[in-house]
DNA sequence: ACACCGTGTTTCAAATTTGAACAACAGGAG
DNA sequence: CTCCTGTTGTTCAAATTTGAAACACGGTGT
């Protein structure tokens, strides 16, 4: 079931995944020199903010936290942790479930967040939305949604009706 | 100069932010499983071997190679001290300048980067390529070729023609 | 030759990330 | 009720990343 010559990128593709991996990290880099400048933040730590701000009851279990922000459970503990030294968010049990944690945003996490949502959502648009006409970012809004949905369900090993071919 | 009311992003454009975000971590996450798994290098060593493999010669300064990589100097002669320690890569001085140095893959350099490339080419059809048409991974090579080309030349207050609008 | 400023790399301490091991509990079968 | 198996979060040590400071030198003006 291996293929003694793998198939490699053809030049399409090669630049396709360059482009990628380079725009991955530079629009990255931006933004979390942008958060940390403007308002002292990660872009972890903004982003949890924006997810439970997001959330009905400004609160979510720290698994699907973990899960939206795609990070490792550990990383998030420490994260919220942080964050709560910070007074942004704060740890709430799970009625239904002991064993279960909410983290919940806090007054001074929604001032927080107002204040550095503006200049974080200018510098998204400067590095990656106004950068590109509305065809394009529809493009990629379809194509890189494929590509998220897929990795969400697991699925390494190819699909079973699209093995060779 | 600063707008009252930030120019929020419509559903159009978040959700090409969310896509964006999503396939980025997920994609750059399932990467490093796998070349660690496969491997044993990390996605960062993995790309400083393949930068060094296409330069003429095996060999790169290291700063133009933190250029390429997108990371800092300091990060950068972390992992080539690591990949010296493992007997890939190798360092030399520059003749024309005392202060320069070289970062120059080994025969082993090159053995382990034949060993993982097929398996790390295959990864990423399976987490991108393939996910997507040609016409769209042609649309996604063009927006964020224009996305990174953009970042790679220190623009951070937006250009002066196109001010507002 | 000398003083100076800019460049190329490394060093250093601090912050972050990760996976594995752990502790506590939920849910269901016997 | 009790045993098993799977979840949920946290802890822990180790690896990685980062920016600022330290170093060593190149190039220029005097």
């Amino acid at each position: 079931m291996d293929m003694r010559e793998p198939r490699w990128l053809d030049d399409q593709e090669k630049a396709a995944w360059l482009a990628f991996l380079s725009a991955t990290n530079l629009v990255s880099r931006r933004l979390e020199q942008q958060l940390k400048d403007d308002a002292g933040l990660s872009h972890t730590q903004y982003e949890v903010l924006v997810q439970l701000a997001d959330a009905p009851g400004g609160a979510l279990r720290m698994t699907e936290l973990a899960d939206r922000l795609v990070t490792s459970k550990s990383g998030l503990t420490y994260q919220i942790t942080q964050l709560e030294r910070a007074g942004l968010v704060f740890r709430r049990s799970c009625p239904s479930d002991v064993r279960g944690v909410f983290a919940e945003i806090t007054d001074q996490g929604w001032e927080v967040l107002r204040f550095a949502a503006p200049g974080h959502v200018e510098a998204v648009r400067e590095a990656l939305i106004d950068v590109l006409t509305p065809e394009q970012l529809t493009h990629i809004a379809e194509g890189l949604g494929q590509v998220a949905g897929r990795l969400r369900c697991g699925r390494t090993s190819g699909g079973p009706s699209s093995g060779t071919q």
